[in-house]
DNA sequence: CCTCAAAATGTAACCGGTTACAAATACTAT
DNA sequence: ATAGTATTTGTAACCGGTTACATTTTGAGG
């Protein structure tokens, strides 16, 4: 080559340092610095049968719960030396499984997934390939791929126990769409546990599309309908901003006429009116921690494991003791 | 092989599938389909040189405008067989060149940046290597890269005409940071530039962090010194969240006391109360667009050209003719 | 100055596809 | 049946790196 130097240098200066004198590495350098070369990564990814490459395949990214746990993903991913390819399926588990064959053809060498419930096909696909896969938002110490998220049903449970604990009996909750969601089918089941364990408590359960929209839609009939309850929980933290939204609309008081929370803490949850009382999830954790546990895999070859992230209820503005 | 056929009539089954003889094509697919055969996207990079993947670098996943965007790059993108590679940045230009250098070696073919504004040796850099490159967000006519975007400058005169023609002399111009954020300059600039167009209006620009807690910790400050504007004009809807909530925490009604428009258009404005008058953008079909427009280049090496996208103010409850 | 081991460097096979070109086969017209 | 052409299939070079192994260089010790 230019440097009077054979390729064969030139990959070794690139890559394993050692075995090549300071004098030619300089100079090898040099000319590569010059001449602004490129190595070729899928010569690369061929050759050493690694490309680097780490798969998010999520419902969306338009909820921004994802796009603060891909942002935390992609971060930590670049720090290690790894990109990230997200593909979105819009809820749909056939639509998933398509964008995960997309994926591993392309190369991804390991793979993030929401939640646990999948496609069948899919998941005897992974296991098949023995590519290493997270699923993640979801912590369930049985499943037998590794999780890494949140305990969303004794989350919800602790949402309830603490409205009852303030003396609200009459509970709606507002949750959106449960179909292939099982964030949110647990976070519904884990409110019907907590609701039955608690001597007369109601709780009512509401479905609304999962955007401030649907919040707001609830809201509105309640207050057309004049059937306030004591306190109602939103199982996402947009759905309560729909709710803030409508009571300011018809001029009702929160939390005077009833108590509101919310489950996330989305950023502005801590300056709306009133700040929201809500179950935060570190969904930034969550996503570093998923990082790092691929990397350390690929890198590592460190086993996989579940990891649970605690999830806090965050005592703001928006509950309050019932009046008596 | 297994099918009694060579490698290269293998290729040619999974490519151009003319030339093939029906039979010899069924029974290659049929060995295929019971083998689980995966081609190996590095090799198949390496001989084409095509990878099929079309990276974005944009500041952040956090502000839902970028999220709506990259959904439907990626939405796009995946319907034309291509895969996204997304990296973040900060806003920090130094570390975006970085980002660029990585997901061009990782292999991808062209690039979606994020504004008109960037490291000189990014510029450089992407001109000496000829990738395909589009500036979204901004349109610039001018600039020498294409760039789809708005007309971020005569939108933003656009919104204080609009005001001003409700009657508001003492308009209040709430931004978040400009460095590094050209959108953002450029809608200062119009907001500048129009009012030193329009007689007797007074603008009064004010930064503040690009969060909700920004546009509330700047209406805090109004209330809580009661300088009230006739108007407030936030060039990003998040500011006028915090505008928002902050006037609702202190009974301040809008837009009794001031009007209150915001920029961008997210979801929750047409349900918040009041329902936020604001700039509409067309975030979705830009990205949409955007994604088009790569395909077509490197799938038929159609020129790029500049893409104008209109926004519109889209006139909701927040504002209204100025009392006498 | 010579020997020999250690260190540095070069050579060439290989990764898994694509594709130009050669070879074989099928088909048409005589 | 036969020549000639069109179609299908096979062979092997190539993409741009990595790396086992061979070869050369270096340098220490005798």
């Amino acid at each position: 080559m230019q440097a009077g130097v054979s390729i064969a240098t030139v990959s070794r200066v690139l890559n394993r340092s050692d075995k090549v004198s300071k004098n030619t590495r300089d100079r090898v350098l040099q000319v590569l610095e010059q001449s602004g070369f490129r190595p070729n990564a899928a010569a690369k990814a061929l050759a050493t049968n690694r490309t680097r490459t780490i798969a998010a395949i999520i419902p969306t990214l338009e909820h921004s719960i994802f796009a603060v746990f891909l942002n935390a993903i992609e971060d930590q991913l670049a720090k290690a030396g790894y990109s990230l390819v997200i593909a979105t399926h819009g809820f749909d588990p056939d639509v998933e499984l398509t964008r995960y064959n997309e994926v591993v053809r392309l190369g991804a060498e390991a793979i993030i997934l929401s939640g646990t419930e999948h496609n069948d096909t899919l998941l005897k696909t992974i296991r098949a390939a023995r590519i290493p896969c997270l699923m993640t938002s979801v912590y369930d110490q049985r499943y037998d791929f590794p999780t890494c998220g949140y305990d969303n049903k004794a989350l919800a449970v602790d949402a309830i126990n603490y409205l009852a604990a303030l003396g609200h009996r009459r509970i709606t909750v507002i949750h959106g769409p449960c179909t292939n969601n099982d964030r949110m089918q647990l976070r519904v089941q884990g409110v019907t546990q907590a609701a039955g364990a608690i001597d007369q408590v109601q709780v009512t359960l509401q479905e609304a599309s999962l955007g401030v929209a649907g919040g707001s839609a609830v809201a509105k009939q309640w207050f057309a309908t004049d059937t306030l309850p004591d306190a109602c929980l939103c199982l996402a933290d947009v759905l309560a901003l729909g709710v803030i939204f409508e009571a300011h609309n018809q001029s009702i008081s929160v939390p005077d006429a009833f108590s509101l929370m919310g489950f996330e803490d989305l950023d502005w949850a801590a300056h709306c009116s009133p700040a929201l009382t809500t179950v935060a999830l570190p969904a930034a954790d969550m996503g570093r921690a998923a990082a790092n546990a691929l990397v350390a895999k690929l890198d590592e070859d460190m086993a996989l494991d579940h990891q649970l992230f605690g999830g806090k209820i965050i005592e703001r503005a928006s509950t309050r003791q019932r009046k008596q």
